[in-house]
RNA sequence: GCCCGGAUGGCGAAACUGGCAGACGCACGGGACUUAAAAUCCCGGGUCCUUAACAGGGCGUACCGGUUCAAUUCCGGUUCCGGGCACCA
């Protein structure tokens, strides 16, 4: 084999081989498995970072590599600055999709996933993404789902797990019961154009209720967390104050009761009340109706029609209509009787599915009264300080919470907030009702009618009823070899081996729950399972979670916001309260990236505008795949996937690249060490100075907003810098020990971002050791500060001239330099001057009359 | 309807605290190197007007108005785009 002649340049070795650079260093980095681990360490500060962990659907997407690329680069720069850091990964492998392609592949759930896993394991690898591997976590596997179920024991010891009978949100694609969260505008979260239909079916429930004013307080304390995200969540949580009055019917009505209790936050109308409107479906319509076939026939109507348009989701848009029950009910405030109605626009799931209408202050009652010509009372007026004008009547309907209550006996005259207070207090005084809190967000419905889940470790014994499993009979397996289909009903039904167990109490016959839990249970806790996660014996050790928490960082997409997130924090709670963790919130700061499109559109299958991140790696290699997501827009924007822009990062590497090998050895061949700022020539010290003002830009960036495409571009124009320097660099103008200090400094400022690169670079300046572990560069403020600067001079506000001045310039001398300028002279020529502005180091600006 | 974002060249974007609008990159045009191409390196550029050219001037950050010596930035109003919530009583 011919000995390659070093003294003329190889074309090959000045290309840029992204292929070859990480190839080598993969396997480096594969080999050592501790490289990234994290231990308890007595002195070093913990930075945990996590980005959330993907469903293994077989291949990552552009915005996993964006999510990931965010969170790497964030763990790389932590560790440079010496912070113990806690980076680890895992699947969220549980799920339908799994079952789906059971059924087209005729391959078992368990093995499609793993072997997804293994496929996207070697894409994270490949990507060089720094987990923690031996931290891995993954939901579908036994030594994880047995901890959902030993919380599910725990939840239910607690009353926190209860079952009951309800109308649930069913997909038919799906086969099985969705949360509430779960449904989108009527329609089922993961396909689109399947309505939601409403089935009844015996659930299970965690009782979130019961944290919901914690859940919303302490989204107060959440300040690292996007405002945008808080006000999501608080919308979800939906409290609303109220009060709770009963109406009383007069005499017996039916097993429903004989008053009719309506929830309102605005009692302070209530002597304007005109009419009760309940749900069609309010328990004690049938009662009401029960002797009139007619009218039964009409409410059936409603409750048809209210379901229609639930399923379709615009509800909210239908016409109001309903029927007048014949009876009356009494305002206990005032003794009148007003008519019951049935409304379609009233809701069984909020408040208490009967309303009391007040057409002169609400706008969807006085849609409906103005239909029916029912009475419209006004009973609050415009606060106003005269007191002629507070009689002017109001256009109706008249919403305001500030005005003055009228026409309300003792109460009228008060301001509507001191209305609501005094009548409250009436109200519970002669009970017949009381203040009350009211909620939009529900108990959680766990139950899933599904095979590829966590099995609920519950029994059902004829003679005992529901019996839990025993902790120590955990984990309840969930078994191989089970046919799938999607028709209704869990899969596990037809398991008899599964299925037939002995009861826990009386050891007689007895059955398993056959459904499994939502996936959200399992991505509700994974988090803390990093910290400690192949014990055996619980699900963490507290300790270790006492170290580790709360998370720093958690990066992930918006469209998790409410879901994984509320559940997450619900969960934290629940383990608080049971003694397990310390925190109150799971994450201290929360980061949402922006959504990657191409031509202006989410990225998906069906508008064939996807780009495959494996692809990209082929062609232009991980470094520039990663750098491009970082490079394109600020991290928290969409960003437009452009493959033009890829390939500017790609020469933007190559040319980093090459100013290694054209200088290689610059550090050695160097005589003087670091040479003093004073004896530098101009041409270097301009290179120092940029050098320095990179180092804090890039650093600034890191710590503050993440903005990585501005610190991308700080280090292009270092290069810029440094390739227009080429003769002074030639000449010997600029010390090889300078230049060495550059490509030791951009070495390491580009380790978060192209850690291949950054990795082949550094070993190519001499350097042995662990990049990782190498000090993140400091920058000297005086070395990176401008000797002069140039000044614009404004006259009126208008750019007329430029001076350069000496960088501690006094505002006397900038403005004399300013006065002196020809151009500004000119433009003020035969002009009086009124005044001057001088912004020390930014401007002048001069005022003529 | 309510709440939250956003709008800057042909394109992605920058301007961090009210101080030269358009850094950096893409695409494009020109040049160097090459037999040639690729690669690489260098240069150019918001727009309109005046000019043979050198230059110079006007306009310009969605739109209208305001505050200020000075506004992409602050205030008031409007339009469009994206997201969330929605007969929630």
């Amino acid at each position: 084999m011919a000995q390659e002649d070093r003294s003329t340049p190889n074309p090959r070795e000045e290309r840029y081989d992204a292929q070859r650079i990480e190839q080598k260093w993969a396997g480096r980095w594969q080999s050592d498995p501790t490289l990234y681990a994290a231990e308890a360490h007595p002195t070093k500060p913990k930075f945990y970072v996590l980005e959330m962990l993907p469903y293994p659907s077989g291949a990552l997407h552009m915005g996993h590599v964006r999510n990931y690329a965010i969170g790497d680069a964030l763990a790389r720069y932590m560790w440079m600055n010496g912070y113990n850091v806690l980076h680890p990964m895992g699947w969220d492998s549980f799920g339908l999709p799994a079952e789906n392609a059971a059924i087209k592949n005729n391959t078992p759930p368990r093995e499609w996933t793993l072997r997804n896993i293994a496929a996207m394991k070697v894409q994270m690898n490949r990507l060089g993404f720094a987990y923690d591997w031996s931290r891995e976590v993954t939901t579908c596997l036994p030594d994880y789902y047995r901890w959902n179920q030993w919380f599910f024991l725990k939840l239910y010891a607690a009353g926190l797990a209860y079952r009951k009978k309800s109308k649930v949100n069913w997909c038919p694609q799906c086969a099985t019961v969705l949360a509430n969260e779960q449904v989108v505008g009527g329609m089922c979260w993961r396909h689109e154009d399947t309505p939601v239909v409403q089935r009844e079916l015996e659930q299970w429930f965690l009782r979130i209720t019961k944290y919901a004013d914690e859940l919303l307080r302490d989204l107060e304390k959440l300040q690292g967390w996007p405002e945008k995200v808080r006000v999501m969540q608080q919308n979800w949580i939906g409290r609303s104050e109220g009060v709770l009055v009963d109406f009383d019917l007069g005499g017996t009505v039916g097993p429903a009761g004989s008053t009719i209790t309506v929830f309102t936050t605005r009692v302070d109308t209530i002597y304007g009340a005109t009419s009760l409107n309940l749900a069609p479906e309010h328990p004690i319509v049938g009662d009401l109706v029960a002797r009139n076939s007619e009218l039964r026939g009409q409410v059936e109507n409603l409750i048809a029609e209210q379901r229609r348009a639930k399923e379709a989701g615009d509800i909210g848009s239908i016409e109001k209509h309903g029927v007048f029950t014949g009876r009356y009910a009494k305002n206990p405030f005032n003794g009148e009787a007003v008519p019951v109605w049935v409304a379609n626009y009233i809701l069984m799931d909020y408040g208490t599915g009967a309303i009391m209408s007040v057409p002169a202050h609400d706008e969807r009652d006085f849609e409906f009264a103005q239909k029916y010509k029912l009475d419209i009372k006004v009973v609050i007026l415009p606060a106003s300080t005269d007191p002629d004008e507070t009689m002017i009547e109001p256009p109706l309907p008249f919403t305001t919470m500030d005005g003055i209550v009228v026409n309300s006996g003792e109460f009228s005259g008060l301001g509507c907030r001191e209305a609501i207070a005094a009548m409250a207090e009436l109200a519970e005084k002669k009970r017949f009702g009381k203040a009350t809190v009211s909620f939009r967000l529900k108990d959680w419905g766990i139950s899933r009618q599904r095979y590829w889940g966590t099995p609920i470790p519950m029994v059902y014994c004829d003679k005992d009823g529901v019996v839990p499993v025993e902790e120590k009979d955990l984990p309840v397996i969930l078994p191989d070899n089970v046919p799938i289909t999607l028709a209704g009903g869990s899969p596990l039904m037809n398991v008899p081996s599964f299925l037939n167990t002995t009861c826990p109490k009386c050891g007689g016959p007895a059955r398993r729950e056959t459904d499994t839990m939502d996936t959200f249970v399992d991505s509700s806790w994974y988090f803390y399972r990093y910290a400690d996660a192949k014990n055996d014996a619980a699900p963490f050790d507290s300790e270790k979670i006492a170290y580790w928490f709360p998370i720093d960082q958690y990066i992930g997409g918006v469209e998790h916001a409410i879901l994984h997130l509320i559940y997450s924090r619900f969960w934290t709670k629940f383990m608080r309260d049971m003694g397990l963790v310390k925190n109150d919130e799971p994450v201290e700061r929360l980061f949402t990236q922006g959504m990657v499109i191409r031509n202006g559109a989410k990225m998906s299958k069906s508008l064939g505008n996807t780009v495959s991140p494996d692809e990209m790696v082929e062609r232009y290699g991980a470094d520039a795949t990663r750098m491009y997501s970082l490079f394109a827009a600020p991290p928290d924007r969409d960003l437009d996937w452009q493959e033009t822009g890829i390939e500017g990062v790609q020469r933007f590497l190559g040319r980093v690249y090459r100013f290694y090998l054209r200088n290689a050895g610059a550090g050695k061949s160097a005589t003087a060490s670091a040479a003093s700022t004073a004896s530098l020539s101009p041409e270097a010290r301009g290179i120092q100075r940029k050098l320095h003002q990179t180092i804090k830009r890039v650093s600034n960036d890191f710590q503050g907003r993440w903005h990585f495409n501005t610190c991308i571009a700080a280090i292009m124009e270092l290069m810029n810098e440094i390739y227009g320097a080429e003769e002074a660099i030639a000449s010997g103008k600029i010390p090889g020990a300078l230049i060495a200090e550059v490509q030791r400094d951009v070495a390491l400022l580009l380790a978060p971002m192209a850690p291949y690169m950054a990795h082949e670079l550094w070993e190519m300046t001499g350097e042995t050791g662990n990049l990782l572990r190498a000090p993140w560069p400091k920058y000297d403020a005086a070395l990176a500060a401008e000797d002069e600067i140039e000044i614009p001079v404004q006259v009126n506000g208008k750019l007329r001239g430029l001076v350069v001045v000496a960088a501690g310039a006094t505002n006397d001398q900038i403005e004399q330099a300013a006065l002196a300028n020809e151009k500004v002279k000119a433009a003020i020529a035969g002009k009086q001057i009124v005044k001057v502005i001088v912004v020390p180091g930014k401007l002048v600006n001069i005022v003529v009359r």
